[in-house]
DNA sequence: TCGTAGAGTGTTTTT
DNA sequence: CACTCTACGA
């Protein structure tokens, strides 16, 4: 693929001529072209660091002051709620503009908009609750039940998979490929799936998105509509897209319409789970797009830092081409550790931290970054035993956690009692006498019925049946007190009324979960407040309500927006059902202690986007990083590299790479070798903190083997005279597991072999011992390949 | 209905 | 190792 220059340089004004005052100020040339590109589609090359965030929000800024654009004529679509609203704060501090007109948000946030004003035509119930993905699990997991299909063969998991990558693709159950029984099955799951939650009126996040590219599809009014109405849309992490949301953007992209694309082919790290990079080309081929711009000029980090992530990222091949420059100095090297083990690792990077924040650098300016969560239990291990506050991100979320999910379970039963998912989570939480056998006669009932739980309490008879009739009476009570209280106090109401309280006030480790409910109390206040809930505010667009705004003359028979106000206090939606929205669609913090200084932890992938002073990568190992299981994938190895290139990135001053020779995994400890990323790097940046051990790859375990056989094992290796780190118990005798014993041969890591079927191979990983030894073996055209040593007849190349 | 022992499992993840 | 899920007995 190769870029093309702007065809016609842009007459740009020299930006440093800009008055004071005006936004365009302080831009570099390039993103001043950015910010004031003519109205035509145009793709943005942002690397990282280099203000692409900026430069979309500024752009919007100058559209608005210079009157180009109305605030409803605008889309700012992204892919995370903190980007959005990171966008919605710069933008309402640089210009006097009512933002809750506008239509910056979220892929997902846009599309929950869109279907709540068009509900009707989108063959929605108003009150149409969102899926997050462990609802969406759990309903697959009924549907497979209901289908009496064997849970072996139809994982629910890969189930729920396989139909989130059908929408994402676009595809309905009619459109998949059938090409055998399991598919054919699949399908059928699918089909079923679908008419669940037809029947239920929810909707999962990959439905967000195809009911509304459908929509737009098939109703001609409708999209001419909205394509008449954006006259810009503003794309941020286009590399991200997947084919639904690439597809859902041509539909809104009418011929008047320029859209600003911005993206970095070099930081895509999520194809695994569907982003197609390749819409960078497409679209600059099906928009025939002009002008596109690289935002190369890096405003993050220093110079090593950026030639080590330049010189990285240079290995891989189908690039847009870019390079990262500054212009301030190369600052300091990026330092590199070889540890003996994890453990000593982590006690590494405390002791380092610790320097660090000694020398007078804020906790949260530290991060410690890994390729995978199970890694960070021993540098948490570590920094709790040393007392350093830190944070962990990822795990549960607020509105996951099991306490919370019980509460609005029952809130949504109280706005849509046919939600069968909600239903079955309390129908017996707390307990209420409903067991399984219950359970499985109303189930049976409702799916004979085609109705649901709620409408099928009826036909089961006995107690159970009577306890159901009580669960049924309880939640219409709910209802009926709450009609009419603010949100705040129908969440008061609930908890009380449904034991939930009381349940976790008798539960030993309940007070935690307490608190959580109490917290959902204030979220919801806090909700109301922001989203001006509390008065006669409504949930939907001002723009699309308003008379004189853009919606005003549609047709009505395409109802551009399908009214229907509660009949007593004419709200168009409930406080309540918004917030049930907001709950699924913002998943909320992981962590109330967010205000705390404290070191940063993360993976990799959830560090894009943000930035330290220092950076630690972490568990630099071939199996670890780059990954094992990405060696099976197309392209695995390039975005294994990706994702190298974002985490050197992250850092602005200070960046220290590191990687341990022994590893607590599964239970197991393995042996690993450093990763090839290290070959990938310029040695004119890198400072190597521990001596280096030669000749990598047969490296590590000859000096083992050395250093075991001085007596002194591996702490001999870490470099004497360096920080006493008291590294704990002896490394676990690795002749017991040596690699060198494995299968009686003396096989080591980057050793060649030679395999009577794969031909010629290098030895990338070995572990375990005995007859279950085995070994990565990285074969050239068959690829890597996990070989088990006891079977596999393996002949060492000299 | 509920608690617990044993098996199974084990990249990355926002919405 | 640490966690989740299932099956079984009280």
């Amino acid at each position: 693929m190769e870029i093309h220059p702007p065809s016609a340089p842009a007459p740009v004004s020299d930006p440093s001529s800009v008055p004071a005052g005006s936004l365009l100020r302080g831009l570099n040339p390039e993103q001043y072209e950015a910010v004031t590109l003519p109205h035509v589609p145009a793709l943005i090359l942002a690397g990282a660091g280099s203000g692409k965030t900026r430069v979309l929000t500024t752009r919007i800024a100058w559209l608005l002051q210079t009157g180009q654009m109305s605030p409803g004529g605008v889309m700012a679509v992204t892919f995370t709620n903190k980007a959005a609203k990171e966008m919605l704060t710069r933008l309402s501090a640089m210009l006097p503009v009512n933002v809750r007109g506008m239509w910056i948000g979220t892929f997902h946030g846009l599309c929950n908009r869109f279907l709540r004003a068009h509900w009707k035509v989108a063959g929605l119930p108003q009150a149409f609750q969102i899926l997050d993905s462990s609802d969406q699990l759990s309903a697959v997991k009924r549907v497979i039940k209901g289908m009496n299909l064997d849970e072996e063969r139809f994982v629910p998991k890969q189930v729920s998979w396989f139909i989130a990558g059908a929408k994402e693709d676009g595809k309905r159950p009619g459109d998949v490929a059938i090409h055998d029984g399991q598919t054919q099955k699949l399908v059928e799951i699918y089909q079923a799936y679908e008419d669940q939650c037809q029947r239920e009126g929810v909707v999962d996040f990959a439905e967000l998105m195809l009911r509304t590219y459908e929509l737009m599809r098939d109703n001609a009014p409708l999209r001419e509509h909205y394509q008449r109405r954006f006259g810009h849309i503003l794309v941020d992490e286009f590399q991200d897209t997947n084919r639904l949301q690439y597809a859902w953007l041509k539909m809104f992209a009418g011929p008047q319409c320029s859209v600003l694309a911005v993206g970095d082919d070099d930081q895509s790290i999520y194809a695994f789970r569907g982003a197609q990079v390749g819409n960078m080309a497409d679209f600059e081929r099906e928009f025939r797009v002009q002008h596109i711009i690289k935002l190369e000029r890096n405003y993050r980090s220093c110079g090593n830092i950026l030639d080590a992530a330049n010189h990285l990222i240079g290995h891989n091949s189908r690039r847009l081409g870019k390079n990262l420059r500054t212009e301030a100095g190369p600052g300091e090297p990026v330092r590199v550790q070889e540890s003996a083990s994890d453990y000593s690792e982590a006690q590494w990077i405390l002791e380092e931290a610790q320097q660090l924040h000694r020398q007078g650098m804020a906790r949260r300016e530290i991060a410690i970054l890994y390729r995978s969560n199970a890694q960070s239990r021993v540098i948490e291990s570590a920094l709790f035993n040393a007392g350093i506050p830190y944070r962990v991100y990822g795990g549960l979320r607020f509105f996951e956690r099991a306490e919370v999910k019980h509460a609005l379970a029952y809130l949504r039963l109280i706005e849509n009692c046919n939600d069968d998912t909600s239903y079955l989570r309390v129908v017996n939480f707390p307990t209420r006498g409903i067991g399984a056998r219950t359970l499985e006669q109303l189930q049976d009932a409702a799916r004979s019925s085609g109705r649901s739980l709620w409408q099928s309490v009826g036909a089961v008879g006995g107690k159970g049946g009577g306890n159901l009739v009580a669960f049924n009476q309880l939640i219409d009570s709910m209802r009926n007190e709450t009609r009419g209280l603010t949100l705040r106090e129908i969440i008061e109401v609930m908890l009380q009324r449904s034991g939930l309280v009381d349940f976790y006030r008798t539960e030993k480790e309940g007070a935690d979960r307490i608190e959580n409910l109490e917290e959902l109390v204030n979220a919801a206040e806090a909700f109301v407040t922001q989203e001006g809930f509390g008065k006669d505010a409504v949930a939907l667009p001002v723009d699309e309500l308003a008379p004189g705004s853009m919606a005003e003359g549609l047709p009505r028979a395409v109802a551009a927006v399908d009214l229907k106000p509660d009949a007593e206090t004419g709200e168009i939606m409930s406080p309540l059902a918004a917030f049930l929205t907001h709950a699924a669609l913002e998943a909320g913090d992981n962590q109330a202690q967010a205000g705390q200084d404290a070191i940063q932890l993360m993976t990799v992938h959830s560090a894009k986007g943000l930035e330290f002073d220092a950076v630690f990568i972490t568990g630099l190992e071939e199996g670890l990083f780059p990954h094992e299981n990405s060696a099976n994938e197309p392209d695995g190895l390039e975005e294994e590299r990706r994702l190298m290139y974002v985490a050197i990135t992250r850092a602005r001053q200070r960046l220290y790479l590191s990687f341990s020779q022994t590893r607590m995994l599964h239970g197991q400890t393995r042996y690993h070798i450093k990763s090839r990323f290290f070959d990938e790097l310029p040695e004119t940046a890198l400072k190597w903190l521990t001596p280096r051990t030669q000749g990598f790859g047969s490296g590590f375990a000859r000096d083992y083997q050395a250093a075991w056989q001085r007596g002194s094992g591996l702490q001999s290796m870490v470099g004497a005279g360096q920080q006493p780190y008291r590294t704990p118990a002896p490394p676990p005798p690795m002749p017991t597991r040596s690699p060198t014993e494995v299968g009686g041969q003396r096989f080591k890591a980057g050793m060649s072999v030679f395999h009577t079927k794969f031909g010629e191979g290098v030895i990338v990983t070995l572990e375990g011992s005995g007859t279950e030894a085995r070994a990565q073996v990285n074969f050239g055209r068959h690829g890597p390949k996990w070989l088990a040593l006891s079977v596999a007849k393996l002949t060492i190349v000299e």
